[in-house]
DNA sequence: CTGTTAGCGCCTTCAT
DNA sequence: ATGAAGGCGCTAACAG
């Protein structure tokens, strides 16, 4: 039905007043009667008038709307920065418009395939890495840009503190009394990011103010890597009594090496993830939690703040859990704290 | 830099040329000469231009963009979709638009809370269930909408067989020779989904089929209600050999039951689930796939067929695939087809 | 093949 | 407190 959607005439028109005082009306400006203003309401629902985005727009030169910009979409990772951003959106009567980078992101100049320039007022960017130049040509488009994922000095960013993190969860393992822990880090052909050099940083610094000697194995990513990894680690002189991997997957595919030798979790190895994946919790994995949703609530609002001129600080660190589950315990051999 | 984005004035006389022909150029309109048409695209190119699709839209009635909804972005399934429908709608210049609904289903009026109405050209509802009522409302916004996981006469639509997958995944476990194969289904306190109900209906019709009684057992979601559902089964007077799970999550739930009953699968009991989520590739779970990313892009693609005018079926039905794993193998006792 | 003209629907002055 | 005019950046007819 509606073959032309109503307009703002139309609304006008049935209450009765001009095309200003609709528009004062529906934008919430001041200096309206209030009986007008109910009337023009009332005439406004009654055509299901919706204001076009497009044409307002056009004239004060905000969309309303803001462009997340994802690697990838299928993770859970995603879905939920996403959900948390769509969530702060909202509640600043913003659209949020999606875009998946994927592979393209190998091609030069994936800024300028999105078209971004006039059809946003804002760039989130989730993990994606971006280098200084990257972010400079995103600063072509003209619109403030939030990393997420990612602590770029004197620019919006929402990041977790992945160092503190893995260097928390390794005190965990040696608070335990494990002395052999060992570190299952990810390996990707293209590049290596930033959050995975912290990562392995803060394992690194955990074991050196514990006063023992790091040993870390790359193989792969995904729990393949994982299942690899684990391989090598097993083969190793002196095993260790626990494992802490970079990510869950990477946990879960050790976990599945563990059980086909035999090796109990965690009875003689204890196993540590990072990031609390959906799985970890049916798997019991003891992991690091990040809080995906709250930290895309967090750049949500940031973004909402600076496009208001309303902003704070602009560098926001989020906070990372340890989550306590049937995967790390005291090693058998050894005394450890709580044994 | 920048502080007015260069607008199609700029490039027009940066190339020397009017407006149209600018404008001819970037909509790859014919009846330009080679060479301006070279000349007009480097001068966009410098000027780092794009097209305000706010603009164009104002003028062609068609804003360029695809609004997604969703009921959550978490969930692992809605992440793939959306991934499919994002490069589909990408192959034809499409933005897309999402909305995550959530809570907010339940209050009456959602549709109309979206603003919806001018600012896209066509809506993708992804396991909405939307009532017939509901999806009326929807075409007031006077844009075609496509259904995703939901099959609907006389609509666009692109969804799974569940029943026929369900009626699969029994029969491979009747094949396997067991004769007491039971189910656990969902039960959520809100509303039964369509896809639940016709899942649950294939497991009886092919028990019916091979003349053996139906055991279903429902208690919640999530794999909390597989653990439950598990624990009653295995009170059962005769347990089952074999349990199908309406999904993976209730699968894995039930799996854990298992575990620390020290009952073994598939040794003792085979376990199969639907859905082949990630974790169910971990767990070595054996599952039903119905291919999401697919299904997106086959609902992104067909949103574009209508959209140009050129689509053929509305209706489109995609496969579900059998995904043997470790999970599911010949009862102990009984000699089935394979043992 | 190219340029000119008239709006698309709305917000913003400025008058009243 | 309200209305009338102008133009945001672009495309769709026309005219040349």
């Amino acid at each position: 039905m509606a073959s032309q959607p109503a307009s703002m005439r139309d609304v006008a028109q049935r209450a009765g007043v001009s095309l200003s005082t609709v528009s004062r009306v529906l934008r919430g400006a001041p200096g309206v009667a209030p009986e007008v203003r109910h009337r023009v309401q009332r005439a406004a629902d009654e055509l299901a008038y919706v204001v076009s985005r497009n044409a307002s727009g056009l004239v004060t030169g905000r969309t309303g709307r803001v462009a997340v910009v994802v690697p990838f979409l299928q993770p859970w990772f995603f879905g939920t920065v996403l959900a948390g951003v769509s969530d702060a959106l909202r509640e600043a009567d913003l659209d949020m418009l999606v875009y998946q980078v994927g592979e393209t992101r190998a091609r030069e100049g994936w800024t300028r395939a999105l078209p971004l320039r006039r059809n946003t007022d804002a760039v989130v960017t989730v993990s994606m890495d971006l280098s200084e130049e990257e972010c400079q040509r995103l600063d072509d488009v003209g619109v403030p840009v939030v990393l997420v994922g990612q602590r770029t000095p004197d620019r919006a960013s929402v990041y977790i503190d992945d160092r503190a993190g893995a260097a928390g969860a390794t005190r965990h393992l040696l608070n335990l009394g494990h002395t052999r822990v060992a570190y299952i880090a990810s390996r990707s052909e293209t590049w290596s990011s930033a959050s995975s050099r912290h990562r392995l940083r803060g394992y690194e610094a955990a074991m050196a103010e514990a006063g023992l000697p790091p040993r870390s194995v790359a193989k792969s990513t995904g729990h393949a890597g994982g299942e690899l990894a684990m391989g090598e680690l097993l083969s190793d002189h002196d095993p260790p009594t626990a494992v802490l991997a970079e990510f869950d997957d990477l946990a879960l595919g050790a976990y599945r090496t563990l059980r086909r030798s035999g090796v109990r979790v965690p009875e003689s190895i204890s196993l540590m993830g990072f990031d609390n994946h959906d799985t970890a919790a049916v798997m019991d994995l003891t992991t690091v939690d990040q809080a995906p949703y709250d930290t895309g609530l967090t750049a949500g609002r940031l973004t909402v703040g600076i496009l208001n001129g309303t902003a704070g600080t602009l560098e926001v660190e989020m906070p990372t859990q340890l989550i306590l589950r049937q995967s790390t315990a005291a090693p058998r051999s050894t005394r450890g704290l709580f044994s």
